[in-house]
DNA sequence: TTCAGACGGATTGTCGGACGATAGCGCCTT
DNA sequence: AAGGCGCTATCGTCCGACAATCCGTCTGAA
């Protein structure tokens, strides 16, 4: 007995030979790809199907064009990438708010405990402008939530850990159009937010890990309570829209 | 001043009009899709140009080609299908085994915790299974590997979290050659596994949340400790292999 | 009637080639 | 040296073609 053997289109066999020069470093970040006409003619075959290889690699973001440039260049598919793969995935399998909530509630606290003995000058730097951003800038909703945002992947950041890092984007991602609506509709959301986003930070400025897990852990029960004020049904879907990129 | 304005090319914008219906569910799962030869004439675009949309849809996971056969189904991307795109952005990334370990022990004792309130019988048999699997055909390590895997996924099941489910994938993918070479190196890695794991099953068939975290906790950092008996250095990149699919 | 195999049309994979638009680069001017 | 100009390479899109093969249908035999 034979295995079905495959057979691969050759667009596919192009792509995966040039992922694999990317992933083994041959071809580094930053570095432009060579011409199509070029790879057309060292894989000796047609344009076409070296176009069709390349929307393969440009979809999954192992390649980019920079804005008004002709070149590909080789790229690491970014956080901002990976977030909208996988919450596209996540919002065709309906995942609800609730489960979204439940895993950043379950990645925050944890990232937060490990940061607070990691995390050095620069790190609380960093947070402490997303903090103050907040408090400074938070009238428009939209501007608030990018700073909540920044607040969060400041202390992810602390972490140490790029996993995590990645792992929470999606989920910023997903919580983002509820979160929004939960700001603008709860009052004294904005207070409240001010006040864990100050806990924790001087949670993790005191190398206090538990303190840390613990205030993000509150500050993301808030947002449970939030949504319940706003009339924010954790059931619902998450929200997804395509973004052009 | 204006806003640099951005031009889509043809393919990127029939490829977004095509995801949109996916997302909206005009294009349910598993219907197929329309010709190439329809699109092109419905788009009003010439045949190539629907050939590179269609490449990204089907990178992407949006659309399939099933086993020998020549229509494209509109698909949602599965676990399998989110764990190749986010290991290799995380492998560019050079993450460490370290990191990975680190969310996994994150992850898991957390769904364990959590599902040991929500569990069903079914997930509890399914788990069951995976450890009895393990037990008796663990002589080869593929297939323990296999099997513990299995273990993993049928025990973060239960959490009824979707949003673990598709994080705890990458994870598992990038976790699993030096797990192997664990299992491999280390004698007495079988008889510990067989133990936490019966733990963890008894703990969710008690419903008994703590215990459940306690012991997904402790197995996993019997991995760490296997991992040194086996000479497996945590600050060595996760490796990473394109999977053809 | 049912099933295997033959047949033809439809659909995909790949190719050759063409052409306009424009990004990139060197040259020339000031 | 800085800035403007024009050429060329390269991309985006199109036209059309053809082989391979999947799929549905039709036919003949059991």
């Amino acid at each position: 007995m034979f295995p079905p053997l495959r057979v691969e289109p050759t667009y596919r066999k192009l792509s995966l030979a040039i992922e694999t020069r990317i992933l083994e470093r041959t071809l580094r970040d930053g570095e432009p790809l060579p011409t199509e006409a070029e790879l057309s003619t060292q894989f000796g075959v047609h344009r076409s199907t070296v176009r069709e290889a390349l929307r393969e690699l440009e979809s999954v973001g192992l390649v980019t064009r920079r804005r008004g440039t002709k070149r590909l260049v080789v790229t690491r598919p970014g956080a901002a990438r990976i977030a909208d793969t996988v919450g596209r995935a996540l919002s065709l399998e309906d995942v609800t708010v609730l489960e979204v909530w439940e895993s950043l509630h379950l990645v925050a606290p944890a990232a937060a405990a490990n940061g607070a003995r990691r995390r050095t000058a620069a790190d609380l730097a960093a947070i402490e402008a997303a903090y103050q951003r907040f408090t400074e800038d938070s009238a428009d909703t939209t501007r608030a939530l990018v700073h909540m945002l920044a607040f969060f992947r400041a202390v992810t950041r602390t972490s140490g850990n790029r996993v995590l890092m990645l792992t929470l984007e999606p989920l910023l991602k997903l919580m983002e159009p509820t979160l929004a609506q939960m700001v603008a509709g709860v009052p004294q959301a904005r207070t409240r937010i001010t006040t864990a986003q100050r806990r924790i930070l001087e949670a993790l400025t005191a190398r206090d890990s538990e303190a840390a897990r613990t205030w993000m852990s509150r500050y993301l029960r808030d947002f449970r309570r939030g949504y319940e004020l706003a009339n924010i049904s954790l059931d619902q879907r998450v929200a997804w829209r395509s973004s052009t990129r």
